[in-house]
DNA sequence: AACCGGCAGCCATAAACTTG
DNA sequence: CAAGTTTATGGCTGCCGGTT
């Protein structure tokens, strides 16, 4: 069972902790175990019982009302709130609490939920981005197991891929193609999954040739295929020193191509993009360019 | 020993809300 | 609408464990 410092119960629900104190002080919402230094510590279910709490609270119940319902009172809102249509934040805890549960049948109704009620699209901007940095926030602290990533991935990467499925786009003349890879180390896939996805719908010609290419690999398809757009996810590959070199060599090799740039690497602000390479600070922002 | 960062606990205050 | 109440947030201080 996992476990969580106050600082990350205020990540992963937006409340203060400063304020997680005082609720515990004044309401005893939580009642968190201690470290023998009398650190807070806390456990999966202190973790879901806040977001819950978050959630109301979001919703303009007050603190006080809040503190006054049984924990039954409290699950049944927040399950009647859920059904009210166009509310993101309570999709984005169904999928943690999915998660530190590993529960799949919940993560997939979570996801499938929130598809039907704001479309595909909608989810992966409102509801799968704000959730992957949230949790992002504790792969960074090295509080979710290896295992949870998997998990989570996975599942987001099946829903991704039947996505794509559905948008089959033939090459034509005067079209562009698209190159999409990740460079070599680097395996964080779901964003350039999204982006595929995202070409497609908006009828663009894409290869995808997925994670961890070598540079020769991906130096002989554009040889024979001369793309005119190479897309691609910097997340931890190349590290921070070696990103300006990589990008002038992507510039270099590349002269012809429109090359787009997305991931964490990619925004250090020292950065600078040669003419022919296009910075991606998010990816509704790509999406509008081929609208 | 001096310093530092994180935390608890207390107090003050701003902001939002309620009541008469 | 003014006065009172509730709630959230910020400041301050001292404590603790770790580091230099």
């Amino acid at each position: 069972m996992a476990q969580y410092t106050i600082k990350e119960l205020e990540h992963l629900s937006g409340i203060k902790a400063h304020t997680i104190r005082v609720w515990e002080q004044r309401y005893n919402i939580l009642c968190p175990k201690r470290t023998d230094t009398n650190i807070r510590f806390y456990d999966d279910a202190d973790l879901k019982a806040l977001l819950n709490i978050s959630l109301l609270n979001e919703r303009g119940y007050k603190i006080s009302k809040i503190a006054q319902m049984k924990p039954e009172q409290i699950l049944q809102t927040v399950t009647q709130l859920c059904d009210s249509p166009c509310q993101c934040s309570h999709h984005v805890n169904a999928l943690v609490t999915a998660m530190v549960d590993m529960d799949e049948v919940k993560f997939d109704k979570a996801l499938s939920t929130a598809a039907l009620q704001m479309g595909f699209q909608e989810v992966m901007h409102e509801v799968i981005y704000p959730f992957l940095n949230k949790i992002g926030i504790l792969w960074q602290t090295g509080n979710i197991s290896p295992a949870h990533e998997h998990f989570v991935s996975n599942l987001i990467r099946q829903k991704l891929i039947v996505a794509i499925d559905g948008q089959v786009v033939r090459k034509q003349e005067g079209k562009p193609t698209f190159i999409l890879f990740l460079p070599e180390g680097e395996l964080h896939e779901l964003a350039l999954l999204y982006m595929n996805y995202i070409l497609r719908t908006c009828n663009q010609y894409v290869m995808y040739l997925g994670q961890n290419l070598p540079f020769k690999d991906l130096e002989l398809t554009y040889e024979q295929f001369k793309a005119e757009c190479l897309c691609t996810v910097l997340t931890v590959e190349p590290e921070r020193e070696r990103v300006q070199a990589y990008l002038n060599k992507l510039a270099q090799r590349f002269p012809q191509c429109t090359i787009y740039v997305y991931g964490y690497q990619a925004q250090h602000e020292f950065l600078e993009f040669p003419p022919n390479v296009k910075r991606v600070s998010c990816l509704r922002e790509f999406h509008a360019l081929f609208k």
